[in-house]
DNA sequence: GCCAACGTTGGC
DNA sequence: GCCAACGTTGGC
């Protein structure tokens, strides 16, 4: 099973989204970048997700949700009156996926982006990197762990 | 294929 | 709201 993190605005759908109707999958839409699309396509379903709250007042990883469908072509696309159209897209070859995602818990607190950049062992992780703008990254093994440790640490 | 211009992301 | 960093576009 793979682990990975994806950035979104809590305003837009964030942790507080998935836990309202915890039974319900919501599309993962509107990703519109060749690199995070390729992640989402290597996603399968059961896998681990960080959700991540960026552009906002409290900035940092906020929960987990499970990947429930894998990926699909992005309705969003063919919609000309989505913000996520792309007229250069069509039904026959679809340019951009979606994948579906399901609640699993929130973190007991929310862990900040400054203590996840001040954390050993997290120096690789792309999100921590200067000027990423990846919005879909793996997430390995060690991190995840390193990460979940945090969220302990924060308990005391 | 290069690269300047442009639009977007996202922390601050 | 600012702006640095980045990805994409399009002329050549």
């Amino acid at each position: 099973m793979a682990r990975w993190l994806v950035k979104t605005e809590p305003e837009e759908c964030g942790i507080d989204d998935f836990a309202r109707d915890p039974e319900t999958p919501i599309p993962w839409d509107g990703v519109r970048n060749y690199q995070a699309r390729n992640f989402l396509l290597e996603m399968a379903v059961g896998d681990e997700v960080f959700i991540y709250h960026s552009s906002c007042k409290h900035i940092g990883v906020a929960g987990i949700v499970k990947v429930a469908r894998a990926a699909y072509p992005d309705p969003a696309q063919f919609d000309p009156g989505s913000p996520y159209h792309d007229v250069k897209s069509s039904e026959e070859k679809p340019r951009w996926k979606a994948v579906d995602m399901i609640f699993q818990r929130k973190l007991n607190s929310l862990i900040p982006l400054d203590e996840l950049k001040g954390t050993a062992g997290l120096e690789d992780l792309a999100l921590v990197k200067r000027g990423s703008r990846l919005s879909v990254m793996p997430v390995s093994d060690a991190h995840w762990q390193i990460i979940l440790q945090q969220e302990k640490n924060s308990l005391r």
